[in-house]
DNA sequence: AACTCCCTTGACACGGTGTAAAGTTGACAT
DNA sequence: ATGTCAACTTTACACCGTGTCAAGGGAGTT
């Protein structure tokens, strides 16, 4: 094993992230992500001290590889508060099913793992201020409804936006993603749009 | 111990319902079940041969104790498929609270555990029935969107209304239990109910 | 008194996480 | 060529929670 493939880490966060998107549902061991990377069990613990280690890590890579960031900024360009709130709709809709099975894996250890569920409550986060930010725009124009406060819509927004009614609608509904998107974006509208 | 004291199995019932309540997101082992209930480790597995039957087991009992097939069922009295719609809504909704912590354990246990993830999957199947009919009502009344077939609004009721979104709501955004079945409602409506 | 049922105590197998220590190997410096 | 270093491998083990097994006790029944 030459050193210049010595990128040990990387091929280790590879592994757990193909293992993760292929299966969703399953348990993923950290001998299987060893085994996955070819390489040994203890070197993945060299890299990564816990499972939830590597797990937030693998988030923090996908979301770096994915470029989540630019791609939600990007819906801020929209000129009127409507047109971002589809926007912003759209570019997380679509980011969902690629971060789908290292979220499942979050939500899995929810419970169990503190550690991983501040990771998974930071990513949350960070889609909320997306959120306020397509209800602040909204509300700068006065498309807001009247029904709630910024917060309020921010907080129903960030809800219907969740990766668990995603998962609901796409595998338990079968619901194709085109739908899933274009429902989402109506209700939305219905729930936070003034007339 | 005397032979009158013997019900151990609804004893071990209520333990791990209480524990179950107290701490909705803390693991609660079969051990802390047997703690509380004042009974051996090895007694609660003589009733229940594996967590999951304990916590199927204890599911049941709730919606027994709680009468929750009576409670929906009072939904369907009203007359007008947009009060059933209503009446459901407020039914389910202040239904799930006291549900929610054994329902958080099963949410937890659903990739590692193939039966419970089925009971769960059963008990939200009677949701979506409950669901369906207030679909089929509002429906009949010619009151349902063109935008959705029946199958259609039936999924979106459900995801609206499902154990995850009440809890994002009431704990992540600390809702009130009021404010949350009145945004249902609008929701709902606003969502399904055709102009 | 014997029988049975339900419970207790105590031990153990298994699987997954995480730790610890000793051995191997390739890159690089001297 | 020799030595050093860092990364990786192998092996072993502690810990914890689930689930199994076996022996024993004690209150009711016959």
């Amino acid at each position: 094993m030459s050193r210049e493939n010595r990128n040990t880490r990387e091929t280790i966060l590879n592994a757990a992230w193909r293992l993760l998107e292929a299966a969703p549902g399953r348990e993923v061991r950290m001998s299987d992500i060893a085994a996955e990377a070819g390489v040994s069990r203890q070197a993945v613990y060299g890299h990564f001290p816990t499972r939830a280690d590597l797990l937030t890590a693998t988030a923090r890579y996908l979301d770096e590889v994915k470029n989540v960031d630019a791609r939600l900024a990007a819906s801020r360009n929209a000129a009127r508060g409507v047109d971002r709130l589809a926007a912003f709709v759209e570019a997380w809709g679509d980011y969902i099913p690629e971060i789908y099975g290292v979220g499942r894996a979050f939500m899995a250890m929810y419970d169990s793992d503190s550690e991983a569920a501040a990771a998974w409550d930071d990513r949350m986060q960070a889609v909320r201020h997306g959120c306020q930010a397509a209800v602040d725009a909204l509300k700068r124009d006065g498309d807001l409804t009247p029904d709630y406060s910024a917060r309020q819509a921010t907080d129903v927004l960030w809800t219907l936006l969740s990766v668990e009614n995603w998962e609901r609608l796409r595998n338990d509904c079968g619901w194709s993603q085109k739908r899933y998107l274009e429902t989402m974006k109506a209700i939305a509208f219905s729930a936070l749009v003034a007339d």
